[in-house]
DNA sequence: GGACATTCATAAATTTTACTTATAAGTACA
DNA sequence: TGTACTTATAAGTAAAATTTATGAATGTCC
């Protein structure tokens, strides 16, 4: 554990520069300076990293390898001066826009959102339910200070947290005489799908590729998931929902519930924001606030062998 | 730029061990120099990182969050030193197993596989079509050492690097006197798929639901490109097919290749491995040699005007 | 082909930083 | 109130990074 920052700042700046003496400029340093670093830099790794014999000076094959990964602890590095920088702003104060994906805002927001006020009663929270595909454009825009929806993303600007793994249930129109349902238990010809645009809406569609049924013609119709039940109630058949959506439910529908067979399919839900952020702080009381209210066994990955829902 | 390595590593011994004097063990260094380091790194960052009152010691909120992001960086860092050892290893020889989805393996496989031989006659190279799903699967317990596929993708243990942006084109059984196809030109009824499992499928589905068009009943069938092409032809129709497929083309076919009207959808193609792959070298070797073949307006991303696959 | 410019390496001196030992101060608990 | 434990401070030392000055190598231009 030799390698020490200024070097890697030295060694980047001297791959776009190409020259010692230009890169020791940028670096506010003299050029002798800069020479001896990256020279030891190369015993302490033990790598040529740089040709000199070519005119202007290049990079091995070695050195193109070792410079990416520099760069990308030099990238982490400017998050955590930057975090640094922005965590002076000691007032927890200010408006705080979040976003929530419509399939969790109804069973997440309520609870959480008088604790929140209570604990914080200085900063301005505005919750709006979106789609994740307009979330993350918000995101992007600074439009949207933060988001909960369910993950993974993969969206380079864009970093998150897992918060908690929610499971998925069936919801029948009638009850289910079995403790778990099995791929043949699945009614395909009366499965009710949420609309375009929910992410849920893939994850169900993925549930039941995953059991090899595609074959049959799915419908779809509901715009929440409440309506999915409500559907399901008065047209029959049933409907896949999530775990958090089952807690407010009646004795009567309840008693409808059935949980999947292993693997049990669940979702990953986290809190995501712009890589540079400059709210981290407000952001950081609504993870810390969600914590407190999800159970434990929610936080683990692990309760459940899952269903990976990767495109 | 202040901080140093050393102080992040002392600051996170701390924050696990929850003692100076366990954590200045751990470190191998004296108590006073860990106490002083990190009391350094706290002027450093203007921040109080540790409440010193508890007993024992806690992390400040702002600590907390300082905290995570050194462990990002102390990541990094370790990637940095194991790619370097794995450097050392000069041998450019060995086997080199890469997996390929099969959307794209037809095409660009034995473009690249004799300029592969000669430049590196040392290397065993073993190549094989894998689905993305079996391929990450594949990875993660290495059983394969590295693939070509489409990104993104979302796979803590994954790394990947984009090599080039590919654009989506429509082949039709008869020639559309168009420049561009629009939505409406989509021949919904007749649209042939690939089979389930390919990720080239979504991509299709997703080109379609983009334009509102998803109440159509969609069929599905082939397992290859060329399959596609073959019932397109004998069939009617139209097919979505990816531009490497038409380079090869007759004219006849080629004739009957249409582009999409802005924003082309294209999918972004990637070298990707497993995070801790001690073949970093080898792997390279194929990232060069794929980045030899590809025409440069292919490695640009804004060349077009991209439609995002994201889930 | 020799003078000049440019670029990188080396050497010695200096400053800065990090570390160690020794010890003091603070805290928790019996 | 003392004892054990933990953290902070101080002084001295070793290590390092950096500077200035200079040397060596390479390329360029007339």
């Amino acid at each position: 554990m030799n390698v020490q920052f200024a070097q890697l700042r030295y060694f980047l700046a001297l791959t776009t520069a190409k020259n010692y003496s230009l890169a020791a400029e940028q670096c506010n340093v003299s050029q002798p300076a800069l020479s001896m670093a990256i020279r030891k830099m190369e015993d302490d790794l033990d790598l040529i990293l740089i040709d000199r014999t070519s005119n202007p000076i290049t990079l091995t094959e070695k050195g193109e390898m070792i410079a990416a990964q520099a760069m990308r602890i030099l990238d982490e590095m400017q998050l955590l001066e930057k975090l640094a920088s922005d965590l002076h702003d000691d007032r927890l104060t200010g408006q705080l826009k979040v976003s929530v994906i419509p399939t969790l805002a109804p069973y997440i927001v309520p609870q959480f959102i008088q604790k929140y006020a209570a604990s914080y009663p200085d900063i301005e929270l505005i919750i709006e339910e979106d789609t994740t595909k307009s979330i993350l454009q918000k995101m992007k825009v600074s439009e949207t200070d933060a988001a909960i929806l369910a993950t993974p993303i993969d969206e380079k600007s864009i970093v998150y947290q897992p918060l908690f793994y929610e499971e998925f249930l069936v919801f029948s129109h009638e009850k289910i005489d079995k403790k778990y349902i099995l791929p043949e238990d699945i009614d395909f010809q009366h499965l009710w799908l949420l609309e375009e645009g929910h992410c849920m809406r893939q994850q169900m569609i993925k549930i039941c590729e995953l059991r090899n049924q595609t074959k049959s013609q799915i419908r779809y119709n509901a715009g929440s998931i409440e309506s999915l039940m409500n559907i399901t109630e008065s047209s029959g058949g049933m409907t896949i929902i999530p775990e958090m959506a089952t807690w407010g439910l009646s004795e009567d529908r309840k008693a409808r519930v059935t949980p999947f067979y292993e693997p049990t399919p669940v979702r990953e839900i986290s809190v995501a924001h712009h890589r540079f952020s400059t709210k981290l702080r407000l952001i950081n009381t609504i993870t810390h606030t969600i914590s407190e209210i999800i159970p434990q066994y929610m936080k683990i990955k692990d309760t459940y062998q899952r269903i990976d829902f990767q495109t």
